[in-house]
RNA sequence: GGAGACGUGGCCGAGCCCGGUUGAAGGCGCUUCCCUGCUAAGGAAGUAACGUCGUAAGGCGUUCGUGGGUUCAAAUCCCACCGUCUCCGCCA
């Protein structure tokens, strides 16, 4: 959620930046109109209170020293003061909830040095690493999904009679490589990050605060029953860790990091990436997380990213770096990196992480603060967060990246300690 | 799921029966200062958040789990909901 405070002295500011995402400016006019009645409308009303409480005060005053007259005329001014106060309030709420409603669909204001761009192919590549594409041999070029069945190590088909089409399922090896890649990226990440195993079913509060509702409500699952959400990414849970509440400043910044499974709908992409685990509904990830303050954000930022990186590079895969250009942000996000892994097999580069940093926008909204150190009150925090590993693409660009000539898949050294030293899933005989 | 108890400021805890002078006693913690060879102990003052107006000092408003009601006036009375604890039931 933007700052009210910030569209109020700097409107054009912020028009300029929605505008860079390609968004419409509309929304922030009507919020600034509805704002500034909101205001006229709300000092009313606290001076029609002032009035009450004050002559609620002499009321008291008048009725202990036996003036019951005198109280009874102050008492019908109160009561019709009471019928004006009533009304403004009503209609002070209803302009802050619109104001709410309004700025709870708009999205964040992209950094300085987002690349300008209208969807993803003005995205930049700012770095390809191990990327040969005269490199691969035959043995290579097989998809994954052909692997799985090979192997017996992915089993879509019976997932897809219990579940539906998109859900998958991983047998022998193939789970036991999931169960891995989910400790690899734990793991190596632990020198920093808390280990945390949240809830992965939330209330709709919690999907509001990282920007996922309203504006996204077909891409969740919804427990209807309950009305609880199935949450599409650990970054929901995660951040809400610290809802409503105040840090010290000395406190950050703090470190997350989970291992949840992530469940999308993805309405609006039938039919598109439906083989193998290119697109699913269910899937695993871990996730890295931060709550910072602006001033570390940026090498929190930095941090996550290497941290992402590494994981890939160390598993002998080649991968891309890609700086997302404005009209391709995430809704909540200031300035988002991805990394690409590729994947020979199925000739595809494949978005394996999503590093972004959300300055105070989903902060805002859960009502994360912080006291800082210098100077007095409390300041909204800074949320950044990464995919530390998301299991079924890498999993595929792994099976394809290290299939062997003989239909072998090495399993690379980084990976085995965690595989309990597991060198190969072997060929059928 | 059933029965009972409870939900007050950073924390502990009074107030609620008998509504007003209670943004809320007292204690702890924290900050600054004084005292002190150092530390400990002791003394003094300060110490909520949010909204709005104001250059500021400060003013006004809101907040005693949440929402609603009664009243001139609610932490205090009434209703609903949420949460916590204890006992019972069920259960991986």
């Amino acid at each position: 959620m933007l700052d009210i405070r910030r569209i109020r002295t700097e409107p054009e500011v912020v028009k300029a930046a929605i505008a860079r995402r390609g968004d419409g400016i509309e929304p922030i006019d009507r919020v600034i109109e509805l704002d500034t009645r909101q205001r006229e409308l709300g000092a009313e009303r606290d001076d029609t209170r002032a009035r009450i409480n004050a002559i609620s005060k002499q009321v008291g005053a008048l009725r202990r020293d036996g003036e019951v007259t005198e109280a009874e005329k102050l008492q019908a001014e109160s009561r019709r003061l009471g019928e004006h106060e009533k009304a403004l309030s009503a209609e002070v709420e209803e302009l802050s909830a619109q104001v709410r409603e309004i700025l709870l669909t708009v999205g964040n204001m992209p950094a300085e040095e987002c690349p300008d761009g209208d969807n993803e192919h003005d995205n930049v590549i700012t770095r390809v690493e191990g990327y040969d594409p005269d490199s691969y041999q035959e043995h290579q070029r097989v998809a994954h999904w052909d692997i799985g069945t090979q192997l017996g190590i992915l089993d879509v088909d019976r997932a897809v009679r219990m579940s539906g089409a998109m859900f998958v399922m991983y047998r022998g090896m193939g789970a036991r490589l999931v169960r891995g890649l989910i400790n690899y990226a734990l793991d190596r990440n632990r020198d920093a990050y808390e280990e945390v195993r949240p809830p992965t079913v939330v209330k709709t509060e919690t999907m509001i605060s990282t920007g996922h509702l309203p504006k996204f409500v077909d891409d969740a699952y919804h427990l209807e029953r309950d009305d609880l959400w199935a949450i599409p990414t650990a970054e929901v849970p995660l951040t809400s860790i610290g809802r409503d509440e105040v840090f010290d400043e000395t406190e950050l910044p703090l470190k997350f990091m989970a291992h949840t499974s992530c469940f999308r709908r993805e309405a609006g992409s039938a039919g598109r990436d439906t083989r193998g685990l290119l697109r699913v509904h269910e899937f695993d990830k871990v996730e890295l997380l931060s709550y910072a303050t602006p001033e570390q954000s940026a090498a929190v930022h930095a941090d996550i990213l290497e941290r992402a990186e590494s994981a890939i590079r160390d598993l002998g895969l080649a991968y891309r770096i890609l700086d997302l250009c404005t009209g391709d942000l995430g809704n909540s996000s200031a300035r988002t990196f991805d990394i690409e892994t590729y994947a020979p097999g199925a000739d595809r580069w494949l978005e394996v992480s999503s590093v972004s940093w959300f300055s105070d926008y989903q902060a805002r909204r859960a009502n994360i603060r912080y006291r800082p150190t210098e100077g007095k009150g409390t300041r909204v925090l800074n949320t950044l967060n990464g995919s530390g590993l998301a299991v079924p693409r890498v999993w595929a660009s792994l099976v394809e990246t290290h299939r062997q000539p003989d239909g072998s898949i090495h399993i690379p050294e980084a990976l085995q300690p965690h595989m309990g030293g597991l060198t190969e899933i072997p060929a059928p005989s």
